[in-house]
DNA sequence: TGCTAAATATGTTATATAGCACAAATATAA
DNA sequence: TTATATTTGTGCTATATAACATATTTAGCA
């Protein structure tokens, strides 16, 4: 991991510096850090204490909750520009879960002090962070029913649709733009990578998609929003 | 339900009432209008527009979504003088949860119009609104691993633990000071009815509780707790 | 009050998914 | 490059929990 100060960090903020007056500006530019990390390296682990107000430039990060006996539960996934890290601070409690970069990434990292001390006084940036926290919630919630109700199938197309929906597709506009190891897809999916594996290589069989190694190339999205529907 | 309008409702608010000046206080107390609930009342339903702040002033209330098959799962449950239902408001969507008295309770309504309008002028309304929801999001990452990891033993502990600190005890200092069916212990749970019974009643017999009807007496908080952290 | 519906209790069976073992393929490193 | 570790793939077994059936108790209500 390396630092490195960035003069143009107003670009790469888009959300909340359109929401900054120029002192403000100024005040964050002085104070945001831009680290770089390498493919799988740990951002922030749990129980630390969360003093930084992160921004994914470029990359893509994981966040994860270590449950039961090893077994991981990933409960986001970030790209480019949005924030994350900061949820603990204002709930005034260490980090619950962990932040990883899947692939090389780059974070500006911005002081919670700072941070803390414009909501105060920017009732506009108050509110960006209200509704983004509102948003996860939401979010969260939907995610914990169907990753209790819905069977294996369901959970895997959900995920893949997910994966879509957040990253995109490569130019062939099917294939999506995410390498995620059958474990990292397991995890996603509240399942085994046994079972990721398997349920996969169904898909696979019944014409959904196709499979080059980490490379997922969807066929028949009506097919795979259906199962993520019904089951 | 009935409408009631009331002029001492700055007791009931207190988180938030102390932190209005006079004048914001006279703006909430105009607009706030309080509701009786009777039990299994539902207070809000799924995709409904969110247009108030609620505030449950007394008795106890459920928010749960409605999953596959009728299968309901509770996110949260409310105690006096918890704040609801303003979530999807600051999301800008439409409810993705319901809620619904547990037993005779009262709230208080005040618009989220209002609410916006004031959390623009006073940034400690605005910083109460972030905590909150920090908090909630945390609690509610928590709780999808402990509903997708654990097993059943542990999960109904983890219920039990939660409506003991949640609500506390009757005068005897065991009896759990809500009375649920065994079917909202098994929807707070993620198990079926039939699970929730059989596992309670194991609880029964190994010692931990005493089952009188809804009324659970908890002899062995200890080993409840042990069963929740390892199963 | 008694009648009817709902909730609780318990046993049995079915099934989804975890767990394990091992082979094949692929990636990583020396 | 070759060697070693990791990931992927596949089959088999074990098991946790859902689903179902049915009896019993409790609660709501006419």
């Amino acid at each position: 991991m390396t630092g490195t100060n960035d003069n143009e960090i107003g670009q790469y903020l888009s959300q909340i510096w359109d929401l900054l007056n120029s002192s403000e500006q100024e005040l964050v530019r002085e104070n945001t850090l831009i680290k770089h990390f390498k493919k799988n390296e740990l951002i922030y682990r749990e129980n630390e204490d969360p003093n930084y107000l992160m921004c994914i430039i470029k990359g893509k990060v994981k966040i994860y909750k270590e449950g039961i006996g090893g077994r991981s539960q990933i409960m986001r996934l970030m790209s480019p520009v949005q924030y994350f890290g900061y949820r603990a601070f204002f709930a005034n409690e260490p980090y619950v879960t962990e932040a990883a970069a899947f692939e090389c990434s780059s974070i500006a990292f911005i002081p919670m002090t700072i941070i803390e001390e414009l909501i105060m006084e920017n009732s506009q940036l108050a509110m960006f962070f209200i509704k983004e926290l509102a948003t996860d919630l939401g979010e969260s919630d939907e995610r914990t029913v169907n990753l209790t109700q819905k069977h294996i199938r369901g959970r895997l197309a959900d995920s893949l649709i997910f994966l879509l929906d957040k990253y995109g597709t490569e130019a062939d506009g099917c294939t999506i733009n995410i390498y995620l190891a059958r474990e990292d897809l397991a995890n996603l999916s509240n399942m085994t990578t046994s079972n990721a594996i398997r349920t996969l290589s169904s898909f696979c069989s019944e014409g959904i998609l196709t499979i080059d190694g980490r490379r997922i190339k969807i066929l028949d999205e009506a097919k795979l929003r259906k199962i993520d529907k019904f089951g």
